[in-house]
DNA sequence: AGCACGTTCACGTGGCGTGAGGGTCC
DNA sequence: AGGACCCTCACGCCACGTGAACGTGC
C-alpha cells in the first residue's frame, strides 16, 4: 500500500486520469494549484495526490464555476475549515477527558479520609 | 444609533457608496448575491449591511479576482469557518465552566465527611 | 413634466481552455 | 529516429461589466 500510494504518471496520463488537457496541467502548475515533482530531465511527475487534487479542482471549476482564483480561494478556506472542526473535535475530547481526571484527582483526595483503607484502595 | 443601522439608499446611491455600476448591483441581486428591499412601487432600498457587503463583493472580485460563482461560495466558507471559530470559542469557555462546576461540587462533597460543620458550610 | 427608477438586449474585454509550432529529451 | 515531453503564441468561447432603449413611478 506503500508503493501504491507513490505512483507516478507523467503529463499526458494525469491528465487523462482527471479528465483535463495537459496543457490545462501546465497551466495550474504556473498558478501554483498543483505542484508536481520533475525528473532530471525536467518531466513533470504527477503523484497520485496530484491527481486526486486535480480532480477536485475539475469539480470546482466545471461544476461550481469558480475561475482559478476562486479555486485558489476555496482550497484555502476549506483547508481552514477543516483544521477549524479537528481541533473542536480533539478540545472536546481534551474536555471529556480533563473532566474525568478532576474526578479521579477528587476520589484520590477522598480516601484520605479513610486512612485505614487508602493502601488497598490506592493500588492502581 | 438604531436609526443609523436603518438607513436605506436607492440603487444610485447604494451603488456611488460600493463604488459601482447600477446595473451591477441588479445583477448581483439576480444572482442572489444580495437582496435589498423593495418599496410599494417595486424600487430597490439597500441598507447599510448591504452596502457593507457590496464592498467586501468588490473587494473579492476587484482585488483578489473571483468570479460570482467564486464570491458566492467563499461568503458561504467564510460564514461557516467564523461560526466553526465562533463555537470553539464557546466551548473553551464552556470547558472552564464545567471543570469549575465538578471543582465545586467535590467541595460540596467533601464537607459531608464533617457532618458537624456541614450546615454552615452549605449555605450559598 | 421630468428625472430616476424598472427590465431587457447588445457590445467589449478578459480569463480560460484548446490547439499548433518549434525545440529537447529518452 | 520517433514520440512525448518542454515552452510560447494564437484563437475561440463564455462570464462579466457597461451602456442604450424603452417603459414606469414619484
Amino acid at each position: 500500500m506503500r508503493s501504491r500510494n507513490h505512483a507516478v504518471y507523467v503529463i499526458s496520463v494525469a491528465a487523462e486520469l482527471a479528465g483535463m488537457h495537459p496543457q490545462t496541467l501546465r497551466i495550474y502548475e504556473q498558478k501554483g494549484l498543483v505542484q508536481p515533482k520533475r525528473t532530471a530531465g525536467n518531466t513533470r511527475l504527477y503523484s497520485d495526490l496530484d491527481v486526486e487534487r486535480l480532480r477536485l479542482i475539475q469539480r470546482l471549476t466545471s461544476e461550481i464555476g469558480l475561475n482559478l482564483a476562486g479555486v485558489e480561494r476555496v482550497l484555502h478556506l476549506e483547508d481552514e475549515l477543516q483544521s477549524a472542526r479537528r481541533r473542536l473535535d480533539r478540545l472536546e475530547a481534551e474536555m471529556r477527558a480533563t473532566i474525568a481526571e478532576v474526578h479521579r484527582s477528587y476520589r484520590r483526595d477522598l480516601v484520605l479520609y479513610r486512612p485505614a483503607q487508602a493502601p488497598t484502595l490506592r493500588r492502581q
